[in-house]
DNA sequence: ATGGAACCTCAACCTAACTTGAGGTCAAGA
DNA sequence: TCTTGACCTCAAGTTAGGTTGAGGTTCCAT
């Protein structure tokens, strides 16, 4: 065990996956804040291991780098995070990940519904025709997923 | 009804909700190919607003324009696309949406899985820690969904 | 104490999917 | 015929999420 835990910026890199400009680019963005050595170099606490994993994790669940910040910050400051603060925010990207299924598992069943009328190509399909009664409700065929 | 069909771009843009500028940029990427007046003007088949619409439609689902263009040439050369030449498409659209339900629904159950154990920040936990039994196979959480 | 790997900044580049603006042309109703 | 709104092209700008390269500095094992 060093005595000193903070990991310089190609070791976080090795240990996350991530590159290290991406790393430069998130910190850039607000999303890590390591310290400084005395000659400028950044050393990052063995925390922010967990939180770039998250941020990778949270990307691929769809997540903009902004909408994981927001995240983030609902993280203990001046406390290393426990498994009850990133269970916290483990459950509020699930409701965002339920919420994001069932949208598409409501234009899947419209796109079902309009494959058996063919209206994709047809005029009387009031789902995606806006010359139809949906007219008045502005053009084109945004009702499929609203 | 005229006895020439064709439309100017900017009555397709009323008719789709699409802006001008982005019915150019999708012929310049090859999605659609309106004829010219002697005046260099596009003129565009009043088919051409179920293929905006599809533009549409499959943005909304998640494709790229480019993956769309790939879906588009499934239609007809030469011919006005019918019901079932849509049809066809959907439901190809409905394949690659299932799958990324599936994905999301998968990711989600992960997630559920670390809840319980909260192993986004203990150092114990298989799937997300890449110090653990999963080092060898590279680093990061890129576990969770793949 | 030294040499090279690893680090630093800053600017430029990249893709996707468009928008905006400049400068100029077309077409259709009065 | 004239006027004016709609159209044209082309270049540059925008946001997200980074990468790449130039030119220079720091750290640490020998």
């Amino acid at each position: 065990m060093k005595a000193n835990d903070l990991l310089p910026i190609g070791d976080l890199a090795r240990r996350t996956g991530l590159s290290v400009s991406a790393i430069r680019y998130y910190e850039s963005k607000g999303l890590i804040e390591p310290h400084r050595t005395g000659g400028n170099q950044r050393r990052f606490l063995r925390s922010d291991i967990r939180r770039l994993s998250f941020i990778l994790i949270a990307q691929r669940l769809g997540l903009s780098l902004g909408e994981i910040e927001g995240q983030l910050a609902r993280l203990p400051q001046g406390r290393t995070p426990d498994a009850k603060d990133w269970a916290a925010i483990s459950r509020s990207i699930r409701d965002q990940l339920d919420a994001r299924i069932a949208e598409l598992q409501r234009a899947r069943d419209n796109l079902d519904g309009c494959i058996g009328c063919g209206c994709l190509s047809l005029k009387n399909c009031t789902l995606y025709n806006p010359d139809d009664a949906l007219a008045t409700k502005g053009p084109g065929p945004r009702i499929v997923i609203g």
